[in-house]
DNA sequence: TTGACATATGCCGATAACGGAATATAGAGT
DNA sequence: ACTCTATATTCCGTTATCGGCATATGTCAA
């Protein structure tokens, strides 16, 4: 078994900075292919590829105006990065709350005697 | 000029579930690689291999135990996914406001009438 | 030193992914 | 119908990555 696919896990779908610029682009608002194009400096082709790739995992949502196509962000599928992410804090705040029981109980054995 | 490699870029390192998998591993302490091996049910080699990538980026630490290795998450590296996120949930609280902003507009121009 | 255990590394074949270039599709205007 | 313009798709060559297997390295214990 190898990595799940790019057009499947949205991890690996932003293991790629290509990607994670094209969709930054879109953090300001929806826009069309050629206004990514511009911005970034990447082929039409490369960056509607990207895009596919992205809409595949729900990352942004498209809909036709005139002969463009506007892209938006779907900010609510990074729930999955966010939660991964959440995992980490709450086990890294649950070890410090460890240590501090461990000082409170040491400061209490001091009191004692 | 292809993906940054998963031994430089932390998104692309985190990118194969295998190796969150091995991540996860380390959230509750360190652990050497027979832990992990047994935990997950992956072959030594390619825990071995995965923790290599894993301590390229940063992500884990190791130090010696005997003839063991003990693996540490190093949960600071995160930062670069943690920063990236947040640029996210800003831009959508900005938009927000806007919004928000527009809509008291809207109100006061009605209560002028 | 020899042997058992723990981990790392090297080699291999298969597959996925990327970018470029050319081409296809589709809408708007004439 | 023809022609721009905007975007999507296909084909192709190259490279990265993954897992398995075998093997090397290192460490303890007798």
């Amino acid at each position: 078994m190898a990595r799940s696919s790019t057009t499947s896990d949205v991890f690996n779908a932003l293991g790629d900075a290509n990607r994670r610029d094209v969709l930054d682009t879109l953090i300001t608002g929806e826009k069309s292919v050629g206004a990514i194009v511009q911005r970034l400096s990447m082929s039409q082709p490369q960056v509607s590829k990207h895009l596919r790739v992205l809409r595949a995992v729900g990352l942004v949502g498209c809909h036709a105006d005139g002969r463009r196509r506007l892209y938006r962000l779907e900010s609510a599928r990074l729930s999955p990065m966010r939660d991964w992410l959440a995992k980490y804090e709450q086990a890294v705040n649950d070890r410090l709350d460890r240590v501090d029981d461990y000082l409170k109980e040491l400061q209490q054995q001091g009191e004692g005697q």
